[in-house]
DNA sequence: GACAAAAAAGCACGATCGGTCGTAGACTTT
DNA sequence: AAAGTCTACGACCGATCGTGCTTTTTTGTC
């Protein structure tokens, strides 16, 4: 690797981190330029404009999220198995070193929700695989015996984000000590509901 | 009321517009002033720093979701009836034409969730009272014999919280026209788990 | 209509914003 | 050794930020 891919790698993950605390708009040039130790023009060289960097921001969590939640959970059995260990790995990548502001995409979707623009999309797209994700690993647990065929799984997806965004919440601002038990309870919860009625 | 009270709250309603798709920090006194058709210094003088502007901006946001979302649900019959309507006026409270930007309280939230301050203490007190009067209705509903008795009301809270972050998402970032229809799932599914079993 | 008080404007400040220069040292390649 | 490419630098641009201080305009009361 070269050095100039080396220290661009630096400032993305170090932006990163700046965006999950203020976001996008809180990475700027002059102060990530401190934080990694170059000049200003020195550091924009590395980009041909503020929105590439955005961009470069975004595709580095979208990487970072696939590695530290969706893998890992493809290691487990299809079905319920699978279910739990995307909750498990996503309560991991929401105290994740590499976003001391916690989940980054929480950050972002209420940053742009109201912004078009390239960011936003490709926001959009990442927040609806995530989505399609849960609701196909769901289809999966249907198709296992797991879950009962009724179950809608749009809707499970649905809750299941759910439960992910009011962990988010609770644990983020009100600091609740709580929040992870009742994020554990809704989930079984939610499980439990969709099962197989014995 | 005297003529400057009256601006002040063109003042902060304006900023509370805007608050709800930029944020607090989103809220510049000069953008604002050229909103309200005013100078940066004649809208300033109202203020006597940008921190008290966004103290009252969380004021009028508090007060306005009493307005529309708490205060006309306690017309409905306590128990699940009442249950129902806190969903329902928060629904409409989504869509209010003074927050063009959605819940304030969800960008907030975001905003604040790692930034100590007057204004997160603010919004913690806010949002601790939701999740509160969330429980507490709750409670009656069980006392009324529509809940059982063994329902955790404090997870009860979060899984519906979770309902309407889920709704905020899927409505705002992703605009998927079937967010209302999940979302009104969701909550029967969480209203008839709480009910007493038949 | 005079006059004090309130409200708004005018002006200026230091800082920071995203972004554009020209340039210079460090490596590679020839 | 010469030429060319990377990488980073400092200086600078116009615009905007929050916030003072002073002056002008508007308002309400006698």
């Amino acid at each position: 690797m070269s050095k100039g891919t080396a220290t661009r790698e630096r400032i993305v993950d170090t932006a990163l981190q700046v965006a999950s605390v203020d976001g996008l708009e809180g990475i700027t040039i002059g102060r990530l330029a401190s934080e990694v130790g170059l000049s200003k023009s020195g550091l924009f060289a590395h980009f041909r404009s503020k929105e590439e960097l955005q961009l470069a921001v975004l595709a580095a969590a979208t990487d970072k999220f696939t590695q530290v939640v969706v893998r890992p959970a493809l290691a487990a059995p299809r079905g319920e198995p699978r279910v739990r260990a995307l909750f498990e790995h996503w309560l991991g990548w929401e105290r994740h070193e590499s976003i001391p502001g916690g989940c980054v995409f929480m950050q972002l979707s209420v940053e742009l929700d109201d912004h078009p623009g390239a960011a936003r999309d490709a926001l959009v797209e990442a927040q609806t695989r995530w989505l399609d994700a849960l609701a196909r690993t769901a289809e999966m647990a249907i198709e296992e015996g797991h879950f009962r065929p009724g179950l809608d799984t749009r809707v499970f997806a649905f809750q299941l984000f759910g439960v992910l965004c009011s962990y988010y919440h609770t644990k983020r601002l009100l600091r609740d000590e709580r929040a992870e038990a009742h994020a554990r309870a809704a989930f079984e919860h939610l499980v439990g509901w969709s099962r197989i009625p014995t």
